[in-house]
DNA sequence: AAGTCATTATTGTATGACCAAACTTCATTT
DNA sequence: AAATGAAGTTTGGTCATACAATAATGACTT
């Protein structure tokens, strides 16, 4: 052992923790202490292994826990690269999770019913606080909306474009990531589907009337038609996938 | 090589995947399909390398990644158990990272932030759709909680928990799971806080008002209670720890 | 039959080796 | 001098082996 900067140096470990977990801390440290700074890349294992006195399995049974989390980027042959944990991070490793998660019966219904209930209080909170920008920017996804009826791609990217957009009013950072989550893990069935032009037109038509409500500043008819929009495009796909 | 049920039989990899993400592919496969029960522990690391024909090395980082997924829960020095991914495992696996990420100057109000939004439509729908059993459940939760009053950490369990029930009203099980979450990320500041007889009271106070709204079957009433409430107890913390 | 202890099985860690891909260096060419 | 390209060097990915520590097992004792 060179043991430079060892990590335990009363060696009395070995029986509750594992060294990987020890390492895994000491790189959180530095991390969060900008001593590795984000795009940075790790040392070399094998430097790791002079330094901390550690053998290289331990080293790279701590990246690769520290891959898991998100806390570094390690592509395959390529040294880690660290990447400050922000909501972006959080949401790759958890995307893992739920993603096979959402193949049992029911839990796709769950997770779109929990994106009613928020996107309710998001559009009641337009209604009350929607600035001049705000309205600009939904009035202009609108019409980018209404020009897309009749190309189902494009409708749907548009779609999910106008309601990012509540997501966006609070200025709360978490709230778009959380939109990103549930368009990445709703998506496979709302983007496969074909659509035709009336439904487009009918989705669309919902949006105005949402957005006539935040413009009128009446909470309770804009989170009325929300529901009704939301409880219809569920009613799409669920005939559409009868496996829900 | 032994390679009875190789995984690779071209032998094709070693250029874009590892190994190991093969071998995690095989057993996610043998989980959803139930080979692997759950409760199940895995088969000793030394069998899989020989049914499999891969080394030690690989099948440890696999099981290593499978234990950081939440899909095999890996005591030290014990078989790795199966757990099939639920809400549970997918909250142990990000909450590593979003606890590093609440370091950050300004997370947790976000955090907080969007827990006064979901509660808030939360309380609205209870005030419409809540049930006889509903109505009880927070009647009950409502009295622990004064009785509560005067023993610090005793009334933050019972505040928890009537709030909790707000999260079991709809029925959906993804929402008790993110209010675990909200708890987990937030109390470690609350619970800390030596909260006063005085403070206990206006809490109380607080939640009866919200139960009186639901009620009476008044949202908005009941929405403005919530928010009041969670707006003094931010007040609360915010005052106590400066760091925010 | 129940408890105790030795044996075995299995995980955790260390070490060293090798390969192939990525990176560096430096001479060659233009 | 700059671009190119061909070496060598570094480094991650994998394998094999060994040993220590601990859990599971089974034999033994009482």
């Amino acid at each position: 052992m060179k043991n430079s900067t060892n990590l335990n140096s009363t060696n009395a470990r070995t029986r509750n923790s594992r060294a990987a977990d020890d390492l895994i801390r000491h790189f959180v440290e530095q991390i969060k202490t900008g001593q590795l700074k984000e795009g940075e890349p790790l040392p070399p294992e094998r430097k790791i292994v002079e330094s901390l006195g550690v053998s290289r399995t331990v080293v790279r049974e701590a990246i690769l826990s520290l891959a898991n989390k998100g806390l570094v980027e390690a592509r395959h042959r390529y040294r880690p690269v660290v990447r400050k944990s922000n909501f972006d991070a959080a949401f790759d490793t958890v995307n893992d999770v739920v993603s096979r998660f959402l193949v049992e019966p029911g839990s796709v219904k769950n997770l779109f019913d929990t994106r009613i209930l928020l996107e309710s209080i998001l559009v009641r909170q337009a209604s009350t606080d929607a600035q001049k920008e705000d309205i600009t920017a939904l009035n202009e996804a609108l019409i980018t909306n209404r020009e897309a009826i009749g190309n189902s791609e494009l409708f749907y990217q548009t779609d999910v474009n106008f309601h990012s957009i509540f997501y966006k009013i609070p200025q709360n950072p978490v709230l778009p990531a959380i939109h990103r989550a549930y368009t990445a893990w709703l998506s496979p069935r709302w983007s496969k589907m074909p659509s035709s032009s009336q439904n487009n037109q009918i989705n669309y038509e919902a949006h105005q009337k949402i957005y006539e409500a935040i413009l009128m500043r009446d909470p309770d008819t804009a989170e009325e038609c929300l529901r009704e929009h939301l409880a219809y495009a569920w009613n799409q796909v669920r005939d559409y996938f009868q496996d829900i």
